[in-house]
Formats: structure tokens, sequence, C-alpha cells
DNA sequence: GGACAACGTCAAGTGGACTTGAGGTCAAGA
DNA sequence: TCTTGACCTCAAGTCCACTTGACGTTGTCC
């Protein structure tokens, strides 16, 4: 909380690798704060570099800012979190990760199956057999919070 | 080849989940073609499904179309692919898929990382101090395939 | 032959995540 | 004091991957 540890703008965005209107944006969708100085300008508080960081993982996951910002419901915006917060937002992310990684194996797998198995002779493979595939995947899986709803029995 | 094995529009959309203004789509992109009746209505190989699959499996991945089409430039468009191509394919997209699971994984730890550790207090956790972890990544690293330009010495 | 669903094209709209531009302000240095 | 660069706001623009809507055609079934 001392003022010289207060960052500018261009600061962050320099050490974050955002550029300036991407954090103006994040700010405008409440993901992230700042105080303002006498003249207007934004300050930030350290914690912010940790922040963009965890909300760019996030995006790498997949998640929109919309998924994010439900996501740091219990984490304050103007602090660093305490470990509990933290540990929190962990677990409710924990499980995405997980899922994400799992679906990219998966999708590994049936390339390499392809090439492996000889399965482009149409019978076994998952993938030359699609129906099935995006049947379990789910119609229009765009989502990756999964509400699921299943088209099938 | 046979007459019979053509699928309308609405077959492909059913048995693989897409909507048919997304198949109209991915043919105006060139991602898939069909045939046409003497009516002007389109036909599909079977072979289609599959692609179609291999689309989504690659977008699941996170690639652009772009990059899917680029991708498919050896695998003919109209037909199933071969061994050969097929397995040119999945070798262009396994590194991409491997690394994006590293990357992935590399997001669970650090969260992980940061409960275990007690890192909160600031010092070694990479999720602590983004600057480093962003600098390594890439300032603007949307797109997949790396052509990295990285921003400093 | 009439109804109806499934299909066709084309232009425009949507949503997410930003970026760009215009026009103005602030603050430090020559 | 003047200049310069970093900053401000607000509206509009961009890109991607589609979707929607308007309007016309095809073809099958009763």
């Amino acid at each position: 909380m001392d003022r010289r540890d207060l960052l500018t703008i261009g600061e962050v965005a320099r050490r974050s690798g955002l550029a300036p209107s991407a954090l103006r944006y994040y700010e405008a969708r409440a993901l992230i704060t700042s105080t303002r100085t006498a003249g207007d300008r934004r300050r930030y508080q350290r914690a912010v570099l940790r922040r963009v960081s965890v909300i760019r993982a996030a995006q790498r996951v997949g998640l929109s800012l919309d998924d994010i910002g439900a996501a740091f419901t219990d984490v304050p915006v103007e602090a660093a979190p305490t470990r509990a917060q933290w540990a929190r937002m962990s677990a409710r992310w924990r499980p995405v990760i997980d899922q994400r990684i799992a679906d990219l194996e998966k999708v590994r797998d049936e390339l390499d199956g392809c090439i492996g198995c000889g399965c482009l002779s149409l019978q076994h493979c998952r993938l030359y057999n699609p129906d099935d595939v995006l049947a379990d995947e789910g119609a229009g899986s765009r989502r990756l919070f999964p509400d699921d709803s299943d088209p099938q029995p």
C-alpha cells in the first residue's frame, strides 16, 4: 500500500505483455480495478499483475471473461487473494483444466490411433465414425463449463 | 462413390452435430466440398463426416479455421485421405497438441503450486511473479502455431 | 395440384475480446 | 512557457466463426 508501489497503466502493460487498451477493457468489465491520481490517471497495485496473469492463464484454458469474472467472485479485486480464496478459485478451475487436458489427450490419441491401427479401413476408429464421437461430445459444445444438456439417453 | 452414399446437408448436420449454416460456411471457406444435384442441392460424400470431425477436433485444440485449412493442404477435399496423408496431417498437429497440453499442465501446476507452497508470500511463485511468466509466454501470443516474434532480448 | 419441409442464395446481424481514432488533459523537462 | 509523451474518455471499428432473415426453389406426399 506504499505509494511507491503503485504502477501506471503503462508499467502494467509492459510487465504483463498486454496493451493498455486491454487493461482498460478488463477494468471496464470489472476484472481488475485501479485507484486514480488527482489528475485522474490510473494507478494499479502490484497485485494486479498477478491477477492479469491469472486471467491470461484462464483464457489459455479456454474460459471466457465472463467465466473468469464468475470464478473471481470470491477473490478481492483490490488486494492479493488470501490463501483460502486462492485455494477456492484454484479448486474451481482444477476440474475444468483437467477436463480440457483430457479432451486434448483424446484428440491426440485419436489422431495417433488412426495412424497406428490402420483403421482408415473404416471400422473401429472413433474419428472415422464421428457420429458417435460427436454424439458423445454434445452437439454444440462451445461452452467449457459443462452445463452440458446432452442430447441422448 | 455410390449415389446411395451421398448425404444431404441435413443428414450431415444431424450426424455431425453442426448446423447446416455452419456446413455452408465451411464450404464457403473451402474446408469441405459437395457436389450438387440437378436441382442445385448439396450432396456430400461420407468422407465429409470424418473431415468435419477433424475440423472440430482441431478447433478444440485451439486452431483457427485458417490454420486448419492450412493443415489440410495435403489432404484431398473430395475423398477420404490416404494413410500417408493422414499421417502427415497428424504429425503436423501432434506438436501443437502436445504444446497445448503442456501449457495447460503448467497452468494447473502453477495453480496447485500456489496453494501448496505458500508462495502467496510473494517470493518464488511464477504466477506471483507474472512478469517472467509472461515474458516467457510471449507478449501477444494469441496465435497457436508459433511464429513467435518475441519482443525483447 | 396444393401443402410443406428441406433446401438454395445473399446480406446483414451477433458476441466475444479487444483495438483504433478523435479530441482533450496532465506532468516533467529544456 | 512550451513541448512531449503518457494518459484520459467515448464511440466506433475489427476479426472470427458463425447465425438469422428475407425471399425464392425443389421435391415428395396426400
